[in-house]
DNA sequence: TGTAATTAGTCGATGAGCGACATAACCAGC
DNA sequence: GCTGGTTATGTCGCTCATCGACTAATTACA
């Protein structure tokens, strides 16, 4: 009764570990990853062949010599196999192919309207993926894996969103379910702020490990990275700080039921409804940084204001997590500075030094792509796993040995 | 240039691994073993008789058969080996010797004041650990760690306090090197809630991932346990909320320079002062847990209200992290129901019924304990970690093979 | 008391990984 | 442009952790 992980001697002769390490994309030479891994360079030199017969990593041209014979880099190949990340939104959908580096090939956007329900939406979802794929002139064989961000809840281990507020017909929905029908590839999903984090951290702060991602848009959500690795919390609803109560007086009701949600209070369509109080004609997030982009005194106000109600919350969070970088995204990021420095004007003010003496908050870098790189992030980690790599290696192994 | 760790094969027959598994105390068959491990039985055999060799694994008598020959069942054994844990308080000092189970053998107090400096207070450490070593039988190589908690910010990479505010000429000292100096074994030093978030973990929440510990006495801190790993942060100082702002609008001032701080309102030296204004005769937090006994109104209300003063702030934690569990610790913990009846009543209402439909909020079970119980734990993780069990391997294969 | 069931100990075969040595490629200076 | 120093690569026999299969031991149950 013995498990197909054997067949004869170890797994997959370990090349995987070697794989993982090339997963920065940084090139390599054999010494670099013998002392690396502990290992010795003969043993190394096997092991990496192993990948190129798979293609999953290549040589570098640039042969840099130190006086002696120079050493060949080895870097990893994103050959030509790709990946989808799946970013939806509650008004809009986003798509990208990318590569296994989780550079961005091609994408594209529709609107849709997510209270639609799971069906119509990943129809759609399934179109433009099939449509990005044909441009990118790939075929369903090249795709390796799908990452999908949700904006709600979602249990990371099934895929199914669990009681999301603004996704009506969501709850429960086998999401993997109905993109594996259709694409026949592993299928991961989260909430849309935890792979923005992912997104963010792999485009800007490589090298931060503990990291807070923070979308201020319709909604309010938060996406911890602590230890470099994202914090999801025992039921999956980690990060969701967007009812956390604000204290401006306002007495602001908020769609949970609560009132002085800061979500209630600083979100996009809150700003929108303050300003309309001034007589400004302002909806949503968009319609603010237009009008703080117009000059309008009210309006930068108004988001410097926001700015502290959010920084409020996130000094709290910087006490509780102590990371060494914020990081604002969604709508309400697009207002530039005005908004990140109501931010930093509370949290340095409400916060002991020894918290903030290394922190930077900072606006996204990546933007609206922030959320399908994140996404794709999630798919290739999946995609690239030492069990799947392992799987690749044996499957190399297997006809020759048959 | 090889390291030591390789001697022509592998690093020390993994003998490690098996060892990890065995480390959480409950008996173990060699089939289950070798199902855990993914390894052949007879494999595991030859590492258990390393291990056997070394006295750190040894047979539970107990054989159930399941209708044929009756498996043995291995388990750790602790030997003669102990460690020590040290909790530093502001006035106190507790030191305990444990096997390497974690469990209990003598403890013993001392008053001590943290303000006389490091070298008055680990003195006493050293008084305190070698009375306890000779009176439980053992000697001094029979020390295999220390671990320490002090009260305040740690690095705990170096085991020097950065910055503590209650502990004048602490700043930067060695502690590890003070206590190397005397018992020549390692020393980890850690704050001391994370220590107690670790010991409560190991005493009544073992399966238990998402933990969340907070002690409310002098100061006001938390210890956070995210999947199952104890979080740091980036500087060492996650989990410090004593300094969030809370709105109950007395603009109550912090020793932080700051008003409203959670310190200010909630801990035992803010509540006890209150109970001044109302004729009271009450310093610190074991003060207020006297009135509350004698069943004094105007301090069971008081208490109370702290308690919702310290929901207010775990109601933001919980958004933020989604622990399963928050252990309430400290002196302010003792008046009972009263003090975690305010906290439940702010958390359940100040937050979304997805992050609290699993969540337990209890009072700590370890009490006055948990901070040595803890630093045991700290000691223990150390004393056993793979390197280290590897190195014991090689140190018994060498001579053999010299 | 015998038989089925289950666990434990033993041993030859296998191959991942190692170190050592020979070879290849490049630089600098004469 | 040759030559010696330097650094990286390729090759090969050896070692030892691990495997699987077999045998021995111990119990339950008919």
């Amino acid at each position: 009764m013995s498990d197909i992980t054997s067949f004869g001697g170890l797994a997959a002769s370990g090349a995987s570990d070697l794989f993982q390490i090339l997963r920065d994309g940084r090139p390599r030479t054999r010494t670099e990853l013998a002392d690396l891994m502990g290992l010795a360079r003969s043993t190394v030199t096997l092991r990496i062949e192993t990948l190129l017969e798979l293609g999953l990593v290549g040589f570098v041209e640039e042969s840099v010599s130190t006086g002696g014979r120079p050493s060949s880099r080895i870097a990893l190949k994103s050959g030509s196999k790709v990946v989808l990340g799946v970013d939806i939104g509650a008004s809009h959908l986003r798509v990208a192919v990318t590569d296994l580096t989780g550079h961005g090939l091609h994408r594209t956007t529709r609107a849709i309207e997510i209270t639609e329900g799971p069906e119509a939406v990943l129809g759609a979802v399934v179109e433009l993926g099939n449509e990005l794929l044909q441009e990118s002139g790939r075929t369903a064989t090249d795709l390796l894996a799908i990452g999908v961000g949700v904006p709600g809840p979602v249990e990371h281990r099934t895929g199914r969103p669990i009681n999301p507020p603004i996704m009506p017909g969501w709850n429960g929905y086998d999401v993997p379910g109905y993109l594996e029908g259709h694409f026949h590839v592993p299928v991961l999903v989260d909430n849309d702020v935890n792979i923005m984090a992912l997104g963010e951290r792999n485009a800007a702060w490589q090298d931060v490990d503990d990291l807070i991602f923070v979308k201020v848009a319709t909604g309010i959500g938060a996406g911890i990275v602590s230890s470099g690795r994202l914090q999801r919390g025992a039921d999956g609803v980690a990060g969701d700080i967007g009812h956390i109560r604000v204290h401006n007086g306002t007495q602001a009701p908020c769609r949970c039921g609560n009132v002085d949600c800061l979500e209630a209070v600083a979100s996009g369509p809150a700003v929108a409804a303050k300003l309309r109080t001034f007589g400004l004609e302002a909806r949503t997030g968009e319609d603010v940084v237009r009008l703080v982009e117009s000059g309008n005194r009210d309006a930068l106000r108004a988001v410097r204001q926001a700015g502290r109600d959010v920084g409020e919350v996130l000094s709290a969070c910087v006490s509780l997590v102590n990371p060494s970088a914020i990081v604002i995204g969604g709508s309400m990021a697009l207002t530039g500075e005005h908004f990140i420095a109501g931010i930093r004007e509370v949290v340095y003010s409400r916060t002991i030094p020894l918290a903030t003496q290394h922190l930077q908050i900072a606006q996204s870098s990546s933007g609206l792509d922030a959320g399908v790189l994140g996404a794709s992030i999630l798919a290739i980690h999946h995609a690239m796993s030492p069990q799947r790599i392992d799987a690749m290696v044996l499957g190399l192994a297997e006809p020759v040995a048959g």
